[in-house]
DNA sequence: CCGAAAATTATTCAAGCGTATAATAGGGAG
DNA sequence: CTCCCTATTATACGCTTGAATAATTTTCGG
């Protein structure tokens, strides 16, 4: 007959918990699995409080989604923003940072993928999506412009987005490809690979990012 | 009080209309809409009549799977295949068809989006995954050996293998770019950047390809 | 044209889903 | 120390799900 004894937690801390909680279920075992039963079990708390933090499981989801590209951006802009560097540095950071560890891991790819199929489907991760997705561009078009700037040669606008796209693309092929199948790439290989086509992008000689 | 009149098909001709049926349903509506019910109303049938011809809807789910990976295989490689072309010719058949309208399309994509996070869950999925995955690579590799013959610079295996994962990316990344925004290639223009980038992979010199 | 085999429909069932609501207990204010 | 607010639990509800089974219709060989 006894009720279960719980711990009152501030709201944000709550709503952290909560979204940290969906995020895994999600990575371990699916969008399908991500119920408010599961959900709740995995952060301790029951189903019921949920609703109490959420206006539905839905959107709380889309939080979670959320989160993740946040988590992503941020772990890349870290890297490319530290003070001191040169254009050709920061970008070449930018691009490395993509393939690293902490974006390029099991849990990430795990929960992006559960995500991607719902961005044509749903227009409020389409919105999240497109969202994200326009601030990398714009970020990786302004990385570039900074480094043609420095080495001289600068492209006109419409040239210069087309080449971001290009190697927007390079990245995601890379990053898709070494989250998959971690074992066929040899450290750094990812990276070294995008660097180089970039470079052939851009037309400047080899090793002027790579090296 | 009338039952509905039923039409008996053959076996073969109603398991394609249901894999059919379930890959449009997917396309449309994602898998969590992808029920028995909605399945079988999609194929003009009552839910019952799946049970019949698969174990269970997920091994239905999964030929599906099956089916869309057969179907991007099949129209990539009609392309690459055609008699008398050099070898050069194959391979940028090969990476241009892959980034054709028949593979990169809204519903290709869609569903394939909506399978992708259930590789890494379902042994099964992985096994359909890896299976098409590996093939692709080992396709791509032997026609770059046989371009490589063609023009007399010959890597070793290792090397080979290499530069085949690094296109296979570039094949990816920008098969995905261009599936989720269109409106951001000429045509052409993906087809167009990984060409090039593959020159730079290879070590050939600009145009050996893309030209 | 008849009878049997099998394809298809119709119905049922238990389990799990998201949500709504009522009961309770934690913990700061006074 | 006590009271009161509300964060949290507990329970219930209506729906949908995949699957199992029973009933019926089609088709085809003889």
């Amino acid at each position: 007959m006894n009720r279960r004894t719980f711990h009152r937690a501030g709201e944000v801390e709550r709503r952290r918990d909560l979204i940290a909680a969906t995020l895994d279920v999600i990575a371990e075992q699916g969008l399908r699995a991500a119920t408010v039963r599961q959900i709740a079990a995995r952060a301790g708390v029951t189903g019921g409080l949920i609703r109490h933090y959420f206006e539905s499981k839905d959107q709380m989801v889309q939080e979670a989604y959320r989160e993740l590209m946040r988590e992503m951006q941020l772990s890349v802009e870290a890297a490319a923003e530290a003070g001191g560097l040169s254009a050709r540095e920061r970008l070449r950071n930018f691009i490395a940072g993509n393939l690293n560890d902490s974006v390029t891991n099991a849990r990430t790819f795990a929960v992006w993928a559960a995500f991607i199929g719902h961005v044509n489907l749903d227009p409020a991760f389409g919105a999240i999506h497109r969202e994200h997705y326009l601030a990398f561009l714009e970020k990786l078009e302004s990385m570039l412009a900074a480094f043609q700037e420095e080495t001289g040669a600068r492209d006109p606008a419409a040239v210069l987005r087309t080449k971001a796209i290009a190697i927007n693309g390079l990245i995601d092929g890379l990053w898709l490809e070494h989250s998959v199948a971690r074992a066929l790439f040899a450290e750094g290989e990812a990276a070294t690979i995008v660097l180089r086509s970039a470079e052939t992008i851009l037309g400047v000689p080899e090793g002027s990012l790579s090296r």
